[in-house]
DNA sequence: TATATTGTACTGGCTGGCCAGTTTTTTTTC
DNA sequence: GAAAAAAAACTGGCCAGCCAGTACAATATA
């Protein structure tokens, strides 16, 4: 029995409904990451959980539901956390790296909840009537970042040698990759290959995207 | 119920035995990429390949089984493209470039394939049996990447700014990200951006790898 | 003839959803 | 400000349906 401790602790304030929603939230996501949608039981959520079956479809009105709603309060972690961090960076720093790390330390802080993410991204690739909602999650997390690029581009955009749409796609494929390489990682050792692997990302971008290099023949 | 089309025809000349059990791979790989692993009966995954549920469990021992040879099957598939299209590099082709090539081609014409890859990288990061084998196969598919960039790069290693056995965990990351966004590709559209996705990387790639460019200051 | 394949029937276990009833909290009433 | 009423939160067990795996007799194929 592994079992996640998720960085968000429930308020000691909040009332009981919303304690028992968020202690339903984070067991919810740390089992169908353990153990995949379909596998995880809703009694083993409960359990998790520290609480009834039936209290479970009684906040979700089914199992399909308390995953939305289990994604939807990441991506609104992620959010948050993204925002809190490049707002911070309006006040000081000025380059778009820092949206990009700033979306980075976001992800990295939220690694327990990666393999839950990746669960959901295959969810969103098969049939199945949820994709619709997982869809729309990540077209508004491109969204939030299209925003950022744009912002933090504001004054560079002719220094931009890809434009923010096409770069705002480039990014989430490095994310998506890199999501997927933090949901496998076991040991200490494996996350700092990662980190390496997005300091090498961040290299790539800070070259190549904001300072267009001298033309290089590359053979086709 | 939608029917991929797998590219892989059994052979007409193969026995009896090769073909149930290619079809029935084929079957597999499309069923457990279009409904989930778990989702996906063995009695459906069948009746796809044309076959008696009895047949499945004469050929494999169980679905966890049938899951596992039919990831190996694929990984077969993308390793022998990668070769052959790699080899004939070889000949007439000398930049690092065609290796990087090669894969991508191999993945886009695996495409079908892609929603059920991911769904492996998913189990892969879950509490499971199979979890072991899946990571063999990564592992495998890295160390004969990384074999390719030592080969490709071998008149170059001076040249390189980042080693290669770094090199190859970032390349694995962006092909983790591209084969997520092939798997989530609908139209033709989305196809277009994932071509240009990957065009940008391999731009990346080629103008900051190979060539060092002049040291740029970057704000950290 | 040995191997491959089908079809049917069966089972043993698991799980999502449901619901009747209990406990806790909030609101109302006097 | 207690008692009463209402509403909200919560529990635990039940059940119908699904599915992997088994068994086996019959049939086809090479």
């Amino acid at each position: 029995m592994v079992t996640l401790r998720i960085p968000q602790l429930p308020f000691e304030g909040a009332s009981r409904r919303a304690r028992s929603v968020q202690r339903i939230l984070s067991a919810a996501a740390s089992m169908f990451g353990d153990q995949g949608f379909e596998k995880a039981s809703m009694l083993e959520v409960a359990k998790a959980a520290g609480v009834s079956k039936g209290l479970l479809h009684y906040h979700f009105r089914s199992k399909e539901h308390l995953l939305i709603e289990t994604q939807r309060a990441i991506f609104k972690q992620i959010h948050h956390r993204f925002d809190e961090r490049f707002r911070r960076g309006d006040q000081g720093m000025s380059t778009a790296l820092d949206a990009l790390d700033a979306l980075w330390e976001a992800m990295v802080d939220l690694k327990p909840w990666a393999p839950f993410m990746v669960e959901t991204m295959s969810l969103a690739t098969q049939q199945n009537p949820i994709r619709e909602h997982l869809e729309n999650f990540y077209s508004e997390a491109e969204q939030l970042l299209e925003k950022s690029i744009r912002q933090a581009f504001a004054e560079d955009l002719d220094r931009l040698t890809v434009q923010p749409r096409r770069l705002t796609k480039l990014i989430r494929t490095c994310f998506m990759g890199l999501l997927v390489e933090l949901a496998q990682a076991h040991t200490a050792e494996d996350l700092s290959h990662i980190e390496d692997a997005y300091q090498d990302f961040r290299k790539l971008f800070a070259d190549v995207i904001l300072t267009p290099p001298s033309p290089t023949e590359v053979p086709s």
